[in-house]
Order: structure tokens, then sequence, then C-alpha cells
DNA sequence: CTAGAACCTCAATCAAAGTTGAGGTCAAGC
DNA sequence: GCTTGACCTCAACTTTGATTGAGGTTCTAG
């Protein structure tokens, strides 16, 4: 074996992926893309410090909260020296993807609370309904049409 | 021409994707994808009933609550004959949407409850941080691993 | 020593929601 | 009659976040 097998200090991937619940080819692909490290035994096999469960976790929090992976991975790198983050850095990060958060939810209810005006009145006018027309969710997934345009006067409103 | 000029009682494809805010692009894969349909005309052109238009909206606003297209196909093929909702239809899809709207919104609510928690902590164990570990928000992209496991007692935790 | 589990790489595939481009037709104005 | 813009189809490509499979190595237990 490489290094002791009762020192634990290290993981394979078969463990991080364990622990973490993420799959092992979810881990190489982080590996990919940048979010996490492994030294390579002699035998070319994979070995996560313990503080890449740290560093995982907080990556699949941020995916939860919204945040894509290549923001996560900025957000990562920022950090002096790419060293997991601590204490401190942890509160730096959540405090932006609360704040991230927030907006998404405040953007949401919103909307909710546009649908509830417009279910009664049953307008669907792209011109007039403020539903169809307002706080555009930017970019809530790859590229696409985001522009909501202009419109003439004479359109169908309130089915 | 095909109608008569001054009868807009139809529009065609780029008078829809004006009014409507979508590019025309999109509203061909809408049609192949079986949301909106059209007449041809004479030359293969296709020519949308005005009423399109507010079917057009529809998708949009539901899209925007987050509802994937085919869900929104499933729900609008559900309508007797086809046809474009009326008043009483949207009401209904709309009671739905605003369901999952709310829930969606739960959610989020919940994630940053906990989120707002564990920035004090640090705590990034995957075994202990409810961050880490419940309401999972299934399904937000695609395939994916969404299974959070188990984990023994001595991992890391509170950095 | 050998079987089988776990690991490796690399390329292909998936899913959603479209966009882009090539190559060709249709319609309207001058 | 011709040019220009809008339209047509079909196939290929885009992005994100991975999964799947082929083909091959390494590690561990018996």
């Amino acid at each position: 074996m490489d290094t002791v097998a009762w020192n634990k200090s290290e993981l394979t991937v078969g463990e991080l992926s364990q622990r973490s619940g993420v799959a092992v080819s979810a881990l190489h692909f982080y590996e990919r893309q940048g979010l996490i490290t492994s030294r390579r035994t002699s035998g070319n096999q994979r070995r996560y410090r313990r503080a890449t469960l740290r560093r995982v976790a907080l990556i699949r929090i941020a995916q939860r909260v919204g945040i894509p992976l290549a923001e996560i991975n900025r957000a990562l790198a920022s950090l002096p020296d790419g060293r997991t983050p601590n204490q401190k850095d942890w509160e730096q990060l959540s405090q932006q993807w609360r704040r991230d958060l927030d907006a998404r939810i405040q953007r949401l209810q919103q909307l909710r609370d546009d649908f509830t005006d417009c279910i009664g009145c049953g307008c669907l006018s792209l011109a007039r309904c403020r539903l169809a027309n307002m706080h555009d969710e930017l970019g809530e997934h790859g590229p696409g049409p985001r522009r909501l345009i202009e419109q003439g006067p004479n359109d169908t409103c309130c089915v």
C-alpha cells in the first residue's frame, strides 16, 4: 500500500464518493473542472486530503443555492493559495451566496404575487400583464431568448 | 397574399415572434414539441391564430415558474380538444403552477434558514449539517446524483 | 498467485431548451 | 424582372453537469 493503512488522512475516490454522496464520475468531473484536486499514488490512483470532503460539501451546498459550478470555481479560486475554505472563508462565501439566495427568493416571490394577481384576471397579454413581461429571471438555463419585446396596443387581453 | 391583408386574424411567425418576444427559432421549436400549432399557407408558410399569442404567453409564464416544457405540454394537452386555454382553464393551470411555485419558494426559504444557521457555525460536515443533507432540491438540472449518503461518526465538522 | 473489486483514461452520450448555418423558396416593392 | 427580406427544412452545435461504456491497470483478500 501507498500510505499506511490505519492512517486515514487521505481518502480514495471511492471513499470520498461514499462519504460525500457524490458519484465517483462526478468527483472526476469536478477535478477536471478544477474544483477539487488530488495527489496521485505511485499507481496513478487519486488520493484526496480530508479537507476535500469539506470542499465537496461546500460545492454541493452552493449548487443547491443555484450557483453554477463555474462561479463556485471562481469563488474557490479567489481564496489565497487555492486552499480549502476555512471558517473565515466560509463566512465570506456563504454571506455572498446567501445574498444570491435571497435575491432568488425575492424574484420568485414577486413572480408569485404577480401570478396571484393574474389568476383572477386571466389576462395573458404580453403587453399588459406584469407576469409576462417583467422581472425576468435572467438565465435560469443556458443560452436562450431573454428579451421580451415591446408590442402594439391592440393585443389580446383578458381571454 | 394568402388571407386578405387588413385582416390580421392570423399572424406570421415573424409577427408572433415580435409580439411575444420569443425568437422565431424558439417558436419553431415549440411547434416541433407540439406546444403550439399552425396552419400552412399555400406557400408552406406558418400562420398562427391570434390565440396562439396567449398560448405562448402562458408557456413563457409557466417556464418562469420553473415548469419544464414537457410538463407544460402535458398540461396543455390535457385540455379538451387541444384548445388554447380559456379563462377557466387558465385558472386551473395557474392554481396548479402557483402551488408549484409556492413549494419552490418554501424549499429555498428552508435552505436559506439552514444556511443562515450554518454561517455562524462554519460546519460543513455532510453528516451533521442540515444544509448538506436535507430537503434535497430534487432535479434542479437533469440526471445526477441525488442521493446523499449515510456516513461514519468521525468526520470533519466545524472547520 | 489469482480472482475480483476498485481504480484509471478517454470518448461518447444524455437532457433541456433552444441557436446557428446551409441551402433553398416565397412575397413585396420598385 | 429583380432584389431584398422573410420564410422554409434539416442537421449540427451550444451549455451545464454530469453518466456510461470500452478497454486497460492496480490493489487486496484468500
